[in-house]
DNA sequence: GAGAAGATCTCCT
DNA sequence: GGAGATCTTCTCA
């Protein structure tokens, strides 16, 4: 796994969130949460803040599930939704400040025949194009709720050691009611693989 | 303790 | 393009 690139600090993590958000683009999320490494390039993210952003689930202030986007910068925060999907997040901001990134689309890199088993596609345009899509792709549930991604030798995220040069795409969020004029979500222009244009 | 909404995906038309 | 699946979390009484 570290042959890949070098692990992201918690220093990186804990800055402002649409900052992190941003440059989170063209870094590398690596698992190896079922022995199987696998890897994919962040192609789509999205930042969620606390008091200034009526869509966070931080808006109204720590509750049991968004307590951890309070604590430390660098883990895992991983809900459920809608009865069927699991969407993985990175907390942000110092500790006592709420924030987290949402990966919305991978571009997958290592470990595809287990991603499509377990999605049942073949399609690579179609593994991790998506929040629900990425965490079925990488077996990721609310076990890895929680998990320190700056330390964890199974799930990380690393700087990779080549990175190709990309323009960034800044539009409004997706699925969200309130907070709808902030364009906070990011995606690396003409790549297949983000969700939606 | 009930009710509503939800950071989605898939299948059907 | 639209609805159903399916269940957790939060809010309010």
């Amino acid at each position: 796994m570290d042959t890949l690139g070098d692990r992201l600090s918690r220093q990186f993590f804990a800055r402002n969130t649409v900052t992190v958000a941003r440059n989170l683009l063209g870094k590398l999320l690596a698992s190896r949460l079922t022995g199987t490494l696998q890897a994919g390039r962040i192609v789509e993210v999205e930042a969620y803040r606390s008091a200034d952003d009526p869509a966070s689930h931080a808006y109204r202030g720590p509750t049991p599930r968004s307590k951890i986007m309070f604590a430390k910068p660098g883990v895992a925060y991983v809900y459920f939704t809608y009865g069927n999907h699991y969407c993985l997040n990175v907390t942000t901001e110092p500790v006592g400040r709420a924030g987290a990134v949402l990966i919305r689309a991978l571009e997958p890199k290592l470990g595809l025949k287990q991603m499509m088993r377990r999605r049942k596609t073949r399609n690579p345009d179609n593994l991790t194009n998506g929040p629900g899509k990425l965490t079925r792709a990488l077996g990721i549930t609310d076990k890895q709720n929680g998990m320190d991604l700056t330390t964890s030798n199974q799930f990380s995220i690393l700087d990779p050691k080549r990175q190709s040069i990309f323009e960034t795409v800044s539009r409004t969020r997706i699925g969200i009611r309130s907070g709808i004029e902030k364009k906070w979500r990011f995606y690396i222009r003409d790549s297949p693989y983000v969700s939606r244009l």
